[in-house]
Formats: structure tokens, C-alpha cells, sequence
DNA sequence: CATCCGCATACTTTCGAATCTTCCTTACAG
DNA sequence: CTGTAAGGAAGATTCGAAAGTATGCGGATG
């Protein structure tokens, strides 16, 4: 939403690296973050602490309240289904624009995008539960690409805001369990064709199923095994 | 989005205090927001004016630069457009959640909100071009209570937000021109007719003619007279 | 034994001078 | 006259200790 001053300035530095460490998952959800801690942690003073803070706040990675300090926003079923019927009611919203507004040179950009997710193995070396980075960063990019037709800044602003928030939830998801009969580039090929030929209504019904498949997934995985709040509260 | 504490610290109270100056047209869009100046209107030092300025920059009030400081967010029409067109998406899908998932005490305070619109004069004494701050208010509950169904936090936060800023334009529409063949109570009327009926559809369409009528007015007053950019280099 | 009160501790919030960056003015050379 | 560089002023950013506020513990009381 605001093009914040990151890196020139103290506080936005702390803010980026503080940033990546919940997404990243080296943060729990649910810990608290004391300003002691995050001084040593970090390097700076209270100040650069507090107004990093207050920026991750009104991003919703973080959660306070007065003279009880901070902490990194809790995760629960319940918000994940907040953020997943929000994401598929914005984003399919955003798509559909996207496909009406889009020029060529934004289907190109998707059509590259698609081109690269494509090649990128799902797996990382070794690990086949999780999806490795790269594919992960490919994956990103191409539904950013997705939305990029979109003229609106407001829109797309909220729309990759919910995707970057939904990011934590992939972190903390015990399994990316893959179900036996889904076919993740099918889909992902579909929603390209749909872009492509410009056919809005399916593109966003696509979509729209798309995301709530993976939501369906992640749910599941946290339900079969410890949800992400107990891990948190246990390693606490 | 975020539930601020606001009240309790000082941070807190500078920050609403500044919102309603920025809201209420006491500070001008395009103004720079200098420390020395904001420390003086509102008594305190440059740490909590700072903390309420990054909390307003991330609500869309303020924007900011690294090291060239803070300032109210500039008007103009091509932001308008961008943000009537997010308004028309949005809170056109927020209400048809909330006319499908909205229950009876949902209906019953929407029912009483337009009782109280209804029966509220549109002009305030004196003045007939701007609508008074009664009818403001009553039309502001209005389209709350209307949104208010709609069981997902994060969609109404957005939606809400939105609206707040739409608040902004209309502080500083020169002449909030009736048409003379509009009927904005009808409007209402019919929105919560279509509301209370359960016709999802019919509500969100009413909606979005109802946001677009209201922000061609507004486009309309500012084109014929001075645009509010350049009131606000004026009186700066 | 349970409950309540007060104290000690830890943490959050606040403050404003010191530091650093940027911008504007002015002088100088080409 | 134009373009450039140095100096100065204005203002943004930073720091960390002082002040204020909650939490948890221990002892006293019913």
C-alpha cells in the first residue's frame, strides 16, 4: 500500500529483516517480542524496534495491545478460512480486471512467468513434502503476474497484501500434503489458457477454485498433525 | 484492520487527534507535516508524532519519503477514479455477503440506521449545498450497518477503510451538486428494500450505481471549480 | 487451605537533544 | 550568462535513559 522507505532509513531496515524473520519462520506465532530481545537481536535501539513494530502491525503480522507489549499474530483454522474466502472473493475480483485491462506486454510477462513455474521442479533437493524455494518464488511470481493486468493500485494492493499474509500460513503448514489426484500445473496451465484468451468470468472461477483447493490442503495437514499454534506454544 | 490502542498512550491520541484534523479539513491535502509544527499543535514530542504519522501513512492518509519527511495525501482525479472503481468492486461484494449471511438482528439494525437517514434533514441550517453533519453522520451509519452482514473481518476492514478515505474527497468536494433528478433517499430505499428482501444481486448492483452517481457528482463539482490540489497550493 | 493485598521485577512507553541527510543559497569559474 | 561546487540552514532520524504500567510472587488473613 505505501511505498515505505525500506532501507535508507534505520527503522525500515529493522523492519525488513524483522519482516523476513516471521515469514521465514525463524518468529513463532503467537511469541511475544520483547524489546529487549529485539535490540540484541537486531542492533538497534527501542526507537527503530518500536516503529518497525508499528508497521507490521497495520500489515497484520503482528498484533498489541496497550502496555502489553507485542507479538507475532497468532495463527488459528479460523482466520485461515478469513483469509482464504477473502483472498478468493479479492483476488478472483482482481483476475477478472486483470484479464479486461491487461496489454500485451502484461501476457507476455505471464506468459514467461508460466514459462518458468513451469521448468521448476516442485521438490527441492531432498525434501518431498515441502515445496522447495525456488518453485515457491516461481509459483509467486506467476500469480503476481496474474494480477499485474489490473489497472486499479488499490486493488492489487489488497490483493497482494491477503497473498503475502497467507505466505505465513504456508510457513507454518506441518504438511503441503499433495493430494493424489491434483494437478497443480494442470491448473496453473488452465488459469494461463483462461488469461490468455482473455475469458474473465473463467479465469476468475479458476482462480477461485485454486486457492480454495490449497486452503482445503493446508487445513487438513494442520488438523491431521499439531496445528501451528500448539508447535508454537510448545517450543515456547 | 488492526485494533489500535488507541486512547491509552500518547502515540495513540496524536493519532486520532491528527486523523480528525486531516479528515475534518483542518490540515490540507499536499500539506507537508513537519516535526517542529506537529510537536507544537499537539503537545508533545517527536517520537509520538512520528509513531501516529507511520500508522497514518499505512492507512492511506499520509504519504511519506525517506529523509523528505511526511505529508497529508494529495487529491486528485485520477486517485479518485482509482479509489470509486476499489469502492464499487468491494463493498458491491461485501454486501451481497452480507445480504446472504446477514441475520435478523443484522436486518433489524439496518432497518433502524435508514429510519434514522430517512427522517434526518439533508441540508444542515444555513447551508445548501453541502449536506449537513447530522445527515453525514446518519449516512455514514447507513452504509455500515449495510456492510455489517458480512461475516469476514478482513473483507469489512477493507471495506470500511475505503470508505474512510472516500470521507476525505467529500471533506474537500467544492460543491457536492445535487442533481436535480436524483433521488438519494430512493437510492437508499431501494438498497434496503433489496437488503431486507435477501436479493443479493439487486443489492450489490443498487450499490455500485450508487457509489459511481455519488462520485460523478464529485468529479463533476471539482472539474467546474478549482480542484482541491489546487486549493490546498493555494492556501499553502 | 483458599483468597486477597502489596511489593518487587520486568517490560513498555515517552522524551528531546545529538547526529545525519537533504535542500537551498550564494559565490566562483568557464 | 550558464553551470558547478561549497557552505549553511532546515528538518528527519536515532538513541537510550527516565518514567509509567502490568505481572507474578510471597506473606498475611479469613
Amino acid at each position: 500500500m505505501a511505498k515505505s522507505d525500506n532501507g535508507t532509513t534505520r527503522a525500515g531496515d529493522v523492519y525488513q529483516r524483522l519482516r523476513a524473520d516471521i515469514l521465514g519462520g525463524r518468529l513463532l506465532p503467537g511469541q511475544r517480542l520483547k524489546f529487549p530481545e529485539l535490540c540484541a537481536r537486531y542492533g538497534t535501539s527501542v526507537g527503530a524496534a518500536r516503529e518497525a513494530l508499528t508497521r507490521l502491525v497495520t500489515e497484520g503480522f503482528v498484533t498489541t495491545q496497550s502496555h502489553h507489549g507485542y507479538a507475532v499474530v497468532p495463527l488459528s483454522h479460523e482466520d485461515l478460512a478469513d483469509l482464504t474466502f477473502a483472498r478468493t472473493e479479492i483476488e478472483s475480483s482482481v483476475l477478472r480486471l486483470s484479464v479486461l485491462d491487461g496489454d500485451m506486454n502484461w501476457e507476455a510477462q505471464l506468459v514467461a512467468a508460466h514459462h518458468v513455474l513451469e521448468r521448476t521442479p516442485f521438490h527441492g533437493p531432498g525434501d518431498t513434502d515441502h515445496p522447495g524455494d525456488a518453485w515457491a518464488a516461481a509459483h509467486k511470481a506467476f500469480h503476481l503476474a496474474l494480477l499485474d493486468g489490473c489497472r486499479n493500485r488499490r486493488l492489487t494492493a489488497t490483493a497482494r497484501a491477503l497473498r503475502e499474509e497467507a505466505a505465513l500460513y504456508l510457513q507454518w503448514s506441518v504438511s503441503f500434503g499433495r493430494e493424489p489426484d491434483r494437478d497443480i500445473a494442470g491448473e496453473h496451465r488452465a488459469l494461463l489458457d483462461a488469461a490468455v484468451r482473455r475469458d474473465a468470468d473463467l479465469a476468475a472461477r479458476l482462480l477461485r477454485e485454486h486457492i480454495a483447493h490449497t486452503a482445503r490442503l493446508l487445513i487438513r495437514g494442520a488438523t491431521a498433525e499439531h496445528s501451528p499454534a500448539d508447535r508454537a506454544a510448545a517450543a515456547t
